[in-house]
This record gives C-alpha cells, sequence and structure tokens, in this order.
RNA sequence: GGGCAGGUACCCAAGCGGCCAAAGGGGGCAGACUGUAAAUCUGCUGGCUUAUGUCUUCCAAGGUUCGAAUCCUUGCCUGCCCA
C-alpha cells in the first residue's frame, strides 16, 4: 500500500467533498498499520439494464480504491430496485420482477468490470439481506429516523411545498441503503452529490448500531448529453456503455465543447490543459474515440471514428447503413413491363422503419429531411421507380441512412 | 370519516357547450447557419395507400344534448384543510 499522501491525493482527484476529512485521514492509517484494507461501497438500483457514463464517474473512483488495494463492493440495490418509486414525479418507475432485476444485475456486473478488476471486487445484492427481514425489523429500522429530519431531503422538501405525492415506503429508500452499509460494514461510501443525503443517513445508522460512521465522498453528477441535466436514463440524455461504437461516438460528438472539457475532467485521465489546446472539433473526436475503445476495444473506436467522418464531414454515404430494406412486387404501386416499378416516396420511407408513422415520413420529405441516392425530394407523391434488383440509397434526416432494393 | 381544489396530447399548462386534433411553453424532429456541434432563426410535432377526407383522443364508465374536453351521475387517482 502506497503512503497516506499520496492515497489522500488519488482518493480526492475529482470528489466534491469527503465527509470527514480526518476520520479518512484515520481509517487510512489504520489501514496501513494494520494492513487492513478499507471496506468501500458503492450502490447502484438495476433499474434498467444499462450502465451509462454518468455511473463510470463513480465506477472510476472505486477503481481508483481498488488500486490502492481496498477492498472495493459494488452493491446492486435489488431489493430496493423492485420495490421501484410508484410516484410519477418526473417519472413513472415501474416495480421490477425479480427476472428483470437479475437480468440487469448480470448486465450490470458484465459492465462494470471494464473498469473494475473482478478478482478483486466483492458483488452484493442486498436482497441478501433485506428479503427476510421481519415487518419487526423494519418498524425497527424506521425508528432511528425521524420524519422531520426526513423531510429535510431536498427532493422530498420540494415535493412537499408543491404539494406533489409522496408515499410513505419512500421515506424506507434512505433507510434501507444505511441499514445496506451497516450490513457491509463499510468504511467509505461513495455516491453522488444528490445522494449526499442518503449517504450520511448511513453514518448515523452505524453510530446507531454501535458501529465506526463511514466516510462519505460525493462526486459530481456528469451532465447528460443536452448538457444541462445529469445524465440519466429517464430522462433519455444518456451514453450507455453498451451502445453500439457508432452511435456511442456519435452522441459523444453531438455534445456542445463545454460539455466536452467536463466529459474530459471526468471521464479520463488526459491532462484537460493539453485536450484544450487542440481544435475542439480535433478534441472531441479524440474523446469519443478514447470512450469507445475503452467499451468496444481499440479497432472498434478507431473504426467508429472513421466511420464518422465519412457519414458527417465527407457527407458520403456509410458502409453500414442503418436499414437495409427489399422490396418486394406487392409493394409497388404500379408494375411496368419489364419487372420495374414505382412506389410512393412516403410509403418507401416508412418502409425503412428508421421513423414511427407515415405521416411522420411526409412531414420530413416535405421538411426537405430526405434524398434519394443524394438527390433531395420534397414532393412525398413522387413516385420512385425501381428496376428489378436495383439499389436506392435513401438518407433520412440528418443522421439515418437505409438502402432499398427491389426484388421482383 | 367530513369539506375544498384538481386529473387535458411525451412533460408542464390554457380551454369550461359548436369556430377543438384542442392555445402557450418545454422536449423531440427537420431546414438554414456551422466544426456532424452548441447558440440562434424558421417550420413541423395523433393515426390512416393524403384526403379542403376519415378514424381515435382531453382519468374511467354511464347520462343530458342536434352537438361534450367543456354540463350531470358514479367510480378511480392526487393535493390541501378539518377530524
Amino acid at each position: 500500500m502506497t503512503n497516506i499522501r499520496q492515497q489522500l491525493d488519488l482518493i480526492q482527484r475529482g470528489a466534491v467533498e469527503v465527509i470527514q476529512q480526518v476520520e479518512l485521514e484515520a481509517k487510512l492509517k489504520r489501514a496501513i498499520a494494520e494492513s487492513r484494507p478499507l471496506r468501500v461501497k458503492a450502490g447502484f438500483d438495476p433499474t434498467a439494464p444499462d450502465l451509462h457514463l454518468g455511473h463510470t464517474v463513480l465506477i472510476h473512483k472505486l477503481k481508483h480504491f481498488q488500486d490502492l488495494g481496498h477492498q472495493v463492493i459494488f452493491l446492486i440495490g435489488d431489493f430496493t430496485g423492485m420495490i421501484g418509486d410508484p410516484t410519477g414525479v418526473s417519472e413513472t418507475r415501474k416495480a421490477l420482477t425479480k427476472e428483470q432485476v437479475l437480468d440487469n444485475a448480470t448486465t450490470y456486473q458484465r459492465q462494470v468490470f471494464k473498469i473494475l478488476d473482478p478478482a478483486k471486487t466483492l458483488v452484493e445484492f442486498n436482497s441478501r439481506w433485506m428479503k427476510d427481514m421481519s415487518a419487526e425489523g423494519v418498524i425497527q429500522l424506521a425508528a432511528h429516523y425521524r420524519v422531520a429530519r426526513m423531510m429535510e431531503r431536498d427532493d422530498f422538501h420540494k415535493r412537499y411545498h408543491e404539494q406533489k405525492p409522496i408515499s410513505v415506503h419512500e421515506f424506507l429508500y434512505p433507510l434501507v441503503q444505511g441499514y445496506d452499509s451497516v450490513v457491509l460494514k463499510a468504511d467509505v461510501e461513495l455516491g453522488g452529490t444528490d445522494q449526499k443525503f442518503n449517504l450520511l443517513i448511513g453514518r448515523e445508522l452505524q453510530r446507531d448500531y454501535g458501529q465506526e460512521s463511514q466516510v462519505v465522498i460525493t462526486m459530481p453528477l456528469l451532465e447528460g448529453t443536452d448538457g444541462v441535466k445529469k445524465m440519466s436514463k429517464s430522462v433519455g440524455n444518456y451514453i450507455a456503455l453498451e451502445d453500439k461504437p457508432g452511435e456511442m461516438f456519435g452522441k459523444v460528438m453531438s455534445i456542445s465543447d463545454t460539455l466536452m472539457y467536463r466529459y474530459y475532467e471526468l471521464l479520463t485521465t488526459e491532462d484537460l490543459g493539453r485536450a484544450k489546446t487542440l481544435h475542439p472539433m480535433e478534441a472531441k473526436q479524440a474523446l469519443a474515440q478514447l470512450i469507445v475503445e475503452r467499451y468496444h476495444g481499440t479497432e472498434a473506436g478507431q473504426q467508429a471514428r472513421v466511420e464518422f467522418q465519412q457519414k458527417f464531414q465527407a457527407k458520403e454515404f456509410p458502409d453500414k447503413p442503418d436499414a437495409h430494406v427489399v422490396l418486394q412486387l406487392d409493394d409497388m404501386l404500379e408494375k411496368d413491363i419489364r419487372g420495374g416499378g414505382h412506389i410512393r416516396l412516403a410509403k418507401l420511407i416508412s418502409k425503412t422503419g428508421l421513423i414511427s408513422s407515415g405521416s411522420e415520413a411526409r412531414r420530413l420529405i416535405i421538411q426537405g429531411g430526405i434524398e434519394v441516392d443524394g438527390v433531395k425530394e420534397t414532393n412525398p407523391d413522387q413516385l420512385i421507380s425501381f428496376e428489378p434488383h436495383q439499389r436506392r440509397r435513401l438518407k433520412v434526416g440528418k443522421k439515418k441512412f437505409a438502402i432499398t432494393e427491389f426484388r421482383s
């Protein structure tokens, strides 16, 4: 184990807050003296099968601890995830079935081990101790905290004053999370800044249960691709670790320059100063490539970059279009003697499946979002002719490409 | 348990008997501009083999009416006040 100063440097890099600094130092000191690694916990609710870049801020911090020789505990909140949050404040979270939760959890592990070392990571599920807790146990747990204190939590506070529903069981969330720390005897818990309240409850519960309180370290929340709201599944502004290379690359490229530097700061170990000397376009592509490489390998990263340049910079038709549609004779409005046929443009576009309805196809066409073989077409009723086996290349909006082929 | 205020399209929110597929904002999509960005400007934003056509929408089910998102009844849901 490295010395305390070095450890602190790495641990605090990028962190927003450490509660309490002195406790952390004391714990580290003891860890070294007794050569007993710290137990470092971070929890994730498997509410959807995808981890996204926002989560990786925390996972990287876990990785730091792991590299320093501490015991990392990756806690999957399958119990809390299965209850779900039923109030539709910003989203309606459905209660997940056990199968879904387990599926999601499997995916989580696969993804998280692209960063963490599986051999050195302890994976836990909070259902292990929660599923058999008796009603009595729940009551005892709930007795550890006061309603007024609970209402201090920002989102409860806000919802209360906005006259929005708060269900009683939502009060149990932070309590269960804190109880997890008790069971796991966590020395340190990591979380986003929005988790501060929950993390602090862990400290209090541990104290109540006669343990030493965990140190709480909060990390910044990564903004999503819109640059404003935090990256989240429900808002849809996220870049998933399992997004396809091309998609991942494209999403990174569509963020603003300001956000790009933020991503550099929180998602890479690159020198921020040097990134800023590059042309923004260049810097952004480098970032995108870096991220794709991390989750899909070196080759995929390079290829994604080439394809991107082809698609958007050179405005060429990509090697791999988003859709490949084979038209049959039945699709044709009319056919000619030689076996060819005509199809209405709007119909042709909806056939690609890249848009959701025929009306939307019409709108797109009228607005000039469609190119057929490189030529813009603005009449939805335009008849497009096909010879047998003829292929036509369609550009649908600015990001989607399709090949249509007629087989008679 | 009693009283009051509400439930409108992806979200927020106007409308309160016909002019309502339903104002406005957000989001999304498209076009222009660019560095494929962002910001800005413009347009679009229920479905239908597109029609000044038609079908399905304003919590749900019934009802009043020539006609209902709008009125009535019941139910469900949310918030507030009182107990």
